[in-house]
DNA sequence: CGAAAGTAATTCAGCGTCTAACTATCAGGC
DNA sequence: GCCTGATAGTTAGACGCTGAATTACTTTCG
């Protein structure tokens, strides 16, 4: 079996054959992951485009890094901008439209007056209810290909490289 | 082993006990691919945050999907802007910006006159290869925790889902 | 042949994000 | 108890991206 990235990577492993920073394997790997989860994001993109509300998928993937955030559900704006891998400039200006919405609370922390947490309201937790079910269904499906055994080689192997990272 | 993403896995599993679209090894797969990525993402913007030059790591990626192309060496800016996920308004400023820096050359296809044909100057190609092999050897040491044995595996796992998502 | 539809690149208005201040608050040293 | 330095969040201006309209060219078909 042959995908599209493997032409591209015979062709530079041709062009390389003697350049020891060039490992196919490695730009492989990295390529693929990217088109994969380029594809999850355009089916997400399709998605949320075809609802006729003002919810965006940014309001989402904002509401959803604070949902996931462990019991009690509550985070500071920095936390959800490093979450969201966005600067905290952008995160305030996201938690702007979402608190308009009625989507989050503002509060300022007792214990330390400069800090603000961010919590769900019930709509909040309503309207991600609404697309996480959803949006789990697309990437199950889009993984599909792969058995269970093979879906947790691959999470060994990823695991493997995080830790290695220090994540 | 354990990494981070596990734990928060393992919460969601506690929480979403009986609920079928929950896989545990697919979102842990998911989340893992986009820290990946992300770390090699901020690595690379770090190493062009110390250049003092303007040549950008946006202008980079510019030009890396142009200097992929199979030879000769050439694309549209609307290949050029599918390979780069933009727009290709937002890849007609990107180009306009290498084309100023005498990076790349626009020319009207001759036999279609709508087109406009890309081209590296050779101070575009002598630009990119000053950066690509840095680029390489990060993305090698980023993976670097897996053998050659698992780096194949992970590969055809992930060429996998590819050709079942049809690329 | 000539009108209509389609395609490629570009321009432009609107908007989100980034960098760089700026304000408010906290922690440590004299 | 203050001054210094660090930290959290916000604000302001510049920049890049998107989506829609525009221009130029090509293809289709009556």
């Amino acid at each position: 079996m042959q995908d599209g990235v493997d032409q591209h990577v015979a062709r530079w492993a041709a062009f390389w054959r003697d350049e020891p920073a060039f490992a196919p394997e490695v730009e492989g790997a990295l390529v693929r992951m990217k088109q994969l989860l380029r594809w999850i994001e355009r089916a997400d993109a399709a998605e949320f485009a075809r609802g006729e509300g003002d919810f965006t998928l940014q309001d989402y993937k904002t509401l959803h890094v604070l949902m996931v955030q462990p019991w009690p559900t509550e985070a500071t704006p920095a936390q959800l901008a490093e979450a969201a891998n966005v600067t905290r400039a952008a995160m305030t200006s996201r938690l702007d439209r979402l608190e308009t919405a009625g989507l989050v609370t503002r509060a300022i922390d007792a214990g330390d007056r400069r800090r603000v947490l961010i919590r769900p309201t019930p709509q909040g937790r309503e309207m991600w209810n609404r697309y996480i079910f959803e949006g789990m269904a697309r990437d199950q499906a889009a993984l599909e290909a792969l058995s269970p055994e093979e879906l947790t080689q691959l999470n060994t192997m990823l695991r493997k490289i995080l830790v290695s990272l220090g994540e």
